[in-house]
DNA sequence: CGTAGATTTGAACGTCCTCAAGTCGAGTGG
DNA sequence: CCACTCGACTTGAGGACGTTCAAATCTACG
């Protein structure tokens, strides 16, 4: 009953497809030629792993062997300190790779923890390595993806050093949409994943804040809030606050 | 007479070799064997640059067509939004990477800025992931050091989504502190290249608060400030702060 | 030696946090 | 099918940390 033709192939069970997968024009193999994409096909052994909603696909600390792209599901990435303090450095979903934050020290830096039950496929990072010696339209999809992830840590510095919730709010709201409407979602309905506490952590502010901020859009016309269902009904307006309107 | 024994040696006008330069061990060679840095000395034509201070590197929304390893000098990245707010995202000194924003869309996300006059290789970027077809042991150290960018900004991402000013700015101080270490300085004597606003913007912070946590720091014993000139005598109780001392 | 920028310090204010209480919703067992 | 329960969410009130505004001091450098 949901098997919806949204869903990805599954192709097998031991060998995995990239060529077969819904994703493929968002995910690591975007713009390779037929040629290469049957190269990583054939190659890129990647298995797949399921990991259930609260569990975690590695925790900070576990060996690093291998990047994950996201089938199915959803992701929050989380940074630990010594002294407890927790925050939330990334949302994944569909078609993004996790686990980029492990090749520099061959050990996982972030706990990835699935939101809601998921899929991955598992891309061995040595595999990767090797092919991308190999297939160049590899090699420099990866180094776009990593530059791409500088660049979005970039703005997210940006928002927590320098804008006001509302702002924050308002710009978390507009990636998560942007990014849902480039996998063909609506991009005005939007079903959370993310608790709001996870939501206050990622922008640096509270729980409570991100509750408050969520009711003032709404009292302004900007948008409806129902627990985790969002209808953003004024899409400009928020781009305005993220703008500073205030200003 | 400033020909310390400290400085790069400069080999050559037109070409320059990293198997000459002093800091061959903490850019972009690192791990290198002796042939594989023949073959970077041969085929990464990389020329220098000077920049002077204040001056620009390159430009957010300039076209990307090298990466740049800091030589001598200091810099400072910059992300500017449309409404004209300003964040420092990050401090770049000897033997680290400038430019690696701009290889997911071809064009530079930040402003480069060299807080002091300055020198950089100029490393144009295909040649540089032509040869790290060639070269494996380059490919895999270029990987590592994206991949710790990204783990270094998850690190601002903590401190400014969940720390105290004066967490963010011991942070800092032991941040910069283990760099300079690293390159062979002072653990305990800092001269900082950046005014107290540039590292307000980079800590979220306004100038002002930085400037009362410096004296602040100081009436605690941790550190004598002298407008630029830092003595940190208590390293450990700075750490110490970090840690949440407070808690 | 004068000027402009950088820094320090003070005082009042504002945004967001903390603490608290109550509501809502989903899942569970009776 | 309903009551129960626990976690998530909302909303309010007061307080804290850092900002804003202001003024004085210092420094570098022409």
């Amino acid at each position: 009953m949901d098997q919806s033709i949204f869903r990805p192939v599954h192709q097998s069970t031991c060998g995995v497809a990239c060529s077969n997968c819904n994703l493929r024009e968002i995910c690591l193999p975007v713009g390779l030629s037929r040629s290469e994409l049957d190269h990583v096909d054939r190659r890129l052994v990647s298995s797949r792993r399921k990991v259930a909603r609260g569990e975690t696909l590695y925790r900070a600390g576990d060996r690093f062997d291998s990047v994950y792209a996201v089938w199915t599901g959803f992701f929050k990435t989380r940074l630990s300190s010594k002294d407890g303090r927790d925050q939330v450095v990334g949302f994944q979903m569909g078609g993004e790779l996790l686990g980029l934050d492990g090749i520099g020290a061959r050990r996982h830096e972030v706990d990835a923890v699935a939101l809601e039950d998921s899929q991955v496929c598992v891309i061995p990072f040595a595999e990767l390595e090797a092919l991308a010696l190999e297939v160049v339209g590899l090699q420099q999809q990866f180094h776009r993806i990593l530059s791409r992830e500088i660049v979005h840590d970039h703005g997210v510095m940006l928002l927590l050093g320098s804008m006001y919730a509302e702002e924050r709010l308002a710009a978390f709201l507009l990636n998560l949409t942007f990014r849902l409407r480039a996998r063909g979602f609506s991009a005005s309905t939007v079903v959370l994943r993310m608790t709001r506490e996870e939501i206050g952590s990622y922008l640096g502010l509270t729980l409570e804040t991100v509750s408050r901020t969520f009711s003032k859009f709404q009292a302004e016309g900007l948008l409806f809030v129902r627990n985790r269902q969002i209808r953003i009904t004024d899409p400009i307006g928020l781009q305005a606050v993220v703008d500073g309107a205030s200003a």
